[in-house]
DNA sequence: CGCGACCTATGAGTACCCAG
DNA sequence: CTGGGTACTCATAGGTCGCG
């Protein structure tokens, strides 16, 4: 097997993709580099890494790259002169007549070199917030939103709104129209009997199952990698005050995080009448404090909980590795 | 090795989303 | 515009992991 990996991680160097992975990851900005592998795989996933997925994360790196070169000449716009000094040099003078006035300027003023001031200008970094949009480009395609399945359920309110609408909508009814419409299906909507909004709601509930199969299948046709850097990107974006919520996209190949001793304890408070209508923050304050307040002994069955679950973490993490490895 | 980000659970309140 | 389901918010401790 390991000659079979040698082999493998040979034929990539010859190809150049390990290459290409490291340089692109490296000068990507250390978010990224966070995300190149799912935190659950990353140490024991060397083999796999030097598989396929290494060569998907190097194609979206390299993606990235691309749009950052052009983002850079995009921005520079103004100055096409600068990018063009070692290319045009290399072509020589079969460059385009475009530059037609450039000749002329350097027969009127030959003893002149402007070619030095132009090289700093090349440089001119992004600003702040040219770095930001950017970033926030980049975060979007890494997002995967467009490819998403929608799963969220579907009330059967709106399912029984999707089915009566279009009976009553008119080509050319104006938005007063419309929300008489709704208030209409509105009102019959509540003199529906308990069975006819029952089989709303099944149609609903088929919706949503459809979705979420759809969606399932969606991320099967992904690696570990992409979704977690899809999820990673939506926290991003999320943090960046772009999008006000993260929906995170499910994917069960990643197993359960390990839950901590503290955790436990939280669990087994959870019917504790104590804390019955306050609000979490107080409640988390109060366990926070009782959990200081605890001596060895008292956490002692908890602290074995933990223990327990962290071996199945592992496990799990490591089944997750080998499937990876031999897929 | 330390730091920081992330994740995990808890429950009430609420923004968001869905349909046309 | 509607009703209602979903999934987020808030604070907390502690484990894991990548990075400098």
């Amino acid at each position: 097997m390991f000659s079979q990996i040698a082999l493998t991680t040979a034929r990539q160097l010859r190809a150049g993709t390990t290459l290409v992975v490291r340089t692109a990851v490296a000068a990507s900005t250390s978010s990224t580099t966070r995300s190149a592998a799912p935190s659950f795989l990353r140490r024991s996933s060397v083999v796999f890494q030097q598989r396929g997925y290494a060569l998907t994360r190097s194609k979206k790196t390299a993606a990235e790259s691309d749009d950052t070169a052009a983002t850079v000449t995009k921005t520079n716009k103004t100055r096409p002169a600068a990018a063009k000094s070692k290319k045009s040099a290399a072509e020589g003078a079969t460059g385009a007549g475009a530059r037609a006035k450039t000749p002329r300027a350097k027969k009127e003023a030959a003893p002149k070199k402007p070619k030095k001031p132009k090289a700093p200008k090349k440089k001119a970094p992004l600003t702040d917030e040219q770095k930001k949009k950017l970033r926030i480009r980049l975060l979007k395609q890494r997002a995967l939103f467009k490819e998403d399945p929608k799963t969220h359920r579907v009330p059967a309110w709106s399912a029984y709104i999707s089915e009566h609408m279009k009976d009553v909508l008119k080509e050319g009814d104006d938005i007063a129209t419309r929300r008489g419409y709704f208030k209409t299906l509105a009102a019959q909507w509540k003199e529906l009997s308990d069975a006819e909004k029952a089989r709303y709601q099944a149609k609903a509930d088929k919706a949503h199952q459809d979705g979420v199969a759809t969606r399932a299948a969606w991320v099967l046709t992904k690696t570990p990698m992409e979704i977690e850097d899809a999820n990673y990107a939506r926290h991003a974006l999320k943090r960046l005050g772009v999008t006000s919520v993260v929906h995170p996209i499910p994917d069960d190949r990643r197993p359960k995080r390990l839950r901590s001793a503290f955790l436990f304890f939280c669990m087994s408070r959870q019917k504790d009448d104590m804390y019955a209508g306050k609000p979490l923050p107080e409640i988390a304050k109060a366990l926070a404090e009782e959990w200081k307040s605890m001596d060895d002994a008292a956490k002692q069955p908890y602290v074995d909980n933990a223990a327990v679950d962290k071996e199945r973490y592992l496990s799990e993490r490591a089944a997750a590795a080998a499937a990876h490895a031999t897929a």
